[in-house]
DNA sequence: ATTAAATATATCAATTTGATATATATCGAT
DNA sequence: ATCGATATATATCAAATTGATATATTTAAT
């Protein structure tokens, strides 16, 4: 799925500048998608080629000039087309099982920070999920919440109940900086 | 942390081809982080002129003419500095939530669908995953497999214990293509 | 009154994806 | 023995995206 047809998604709910939309991603899709200016500026402009949004630029208020983007008829049309055919996947990339995967190379002290600040950062996350949980949402956007909720919270606890054990084994056979290589992971 | 680096760590293990290298992102780190040739290559290409590993042509063997790379002492001790700077992070893109923060806009039984093919996405990602369990591997390598298979659980049972309800609003209060906005979800 | 933070837009090099092209080797079925 | 499919191996490129930077105004806090 582009970014486009997000933007158009967002749209959807209300007009906005390009800067509400990046606000929209920060605050509501938060905990499954991401976008930068860098995207979201080209692609409103696009979209405005293709005739799936149009533009006006405000006078008044307090930020006259600013371009406010709304949805056309067809870039609805479009919308509703395109998120009927997108398949429903995750792609995750994380950092934090890189280290792990090759934590045999770093030192004790290190990984028992990285667990810490990995720990930190879920239980932070959870508590940004669990504070939308008060306000009122549709059941789709409730999902969204309640399963980012249950993802965080496995990963977290996955964290607590393992932390010791790993800890332990590390310094049992320590490797870091070793030139020494493992035996092969890999066969090919 | 960029692809290089990562191609680094790789080549700790062993020696490998950008093939292997491919390879061994689909088979070891698939379930937390993907790379493409495009950028497999370019990547061995740069870490050569920067003399963090250098490659040599087989002569003989069943595929002659393919480039072996291997990690130079200077690139082995940049991937140990490079990894111990690395934030645990994790940037999770989901499509299927996406789908479920606009399934208003869905017909029920495409909803029904979407959700369908996510829980066995799930269900044959924890079996790829649970297959592993039986072979050996370091303490770190098997932390970031049982860390996969907790978070996948959790996912799949989520959606296994919501997607009756879920269904049951989504019939009761449908929206599908209408033009009508719904109330703005965002303050803006 | 001053400073910091929020609002708003834009651009760009570098990275990465996803698709495509090409060629040889191996394995299974007939 | 040969045909076709799959696996091994490398390379390239347009398009998408990131992440950083620059700029300017407005609002809030001190």
């Amino acid at each position: 799925m582009q970014l486009k047809t997000l933007c158009l998604g967002l749209l959807e709910i209300s007009d906005a500048t390009g800067y509400d939309i990046k606000q929209m991603f920060e605050r509501s899709l938060n905990h499954f998608h991401a976008a930068s200016y860098g995207s979201i500026y080209p692609a409103l402009k696009q979209l405005e080629q293709e005739g799936h949004v149009k533009s006006r630029i405000e006078t008044g208020g307090p930020h006259p000039g600013k371009r406010l983007f709304s949805l056309t008829e067809q870039g609805h049309a479009h919308f509703i087309e395109s998120l009927s055919e997108t398949e429903p996947q995750e792609t995750i990339r994380s950092e934090f099982l890189v280290l792990m995967f090759f934590s045999h190379l770093l030192e004790s002290p290190v990984l028992e920070e990285k667990l810490e600040q990995m720990e930190q950062r879920y239980d932070s996350k959870l508590a940004m999920l669990e504070s939308l949980l008060n306000q009122e949402h549709s059941p789709g956007i409730r999902f969204t919440i309640e399963f980012g909720i249950s993802a965080l919270t496995a990963k977290r606890d996955f964290i607590r109940e393992n932390r010791r054990n790993i800890l332990q084994h590390h310094k049992e056979s320590p490797d870091c900086g070793s030139l020494q290589k493992r035996p092969v992971e890999e066969s090919r």
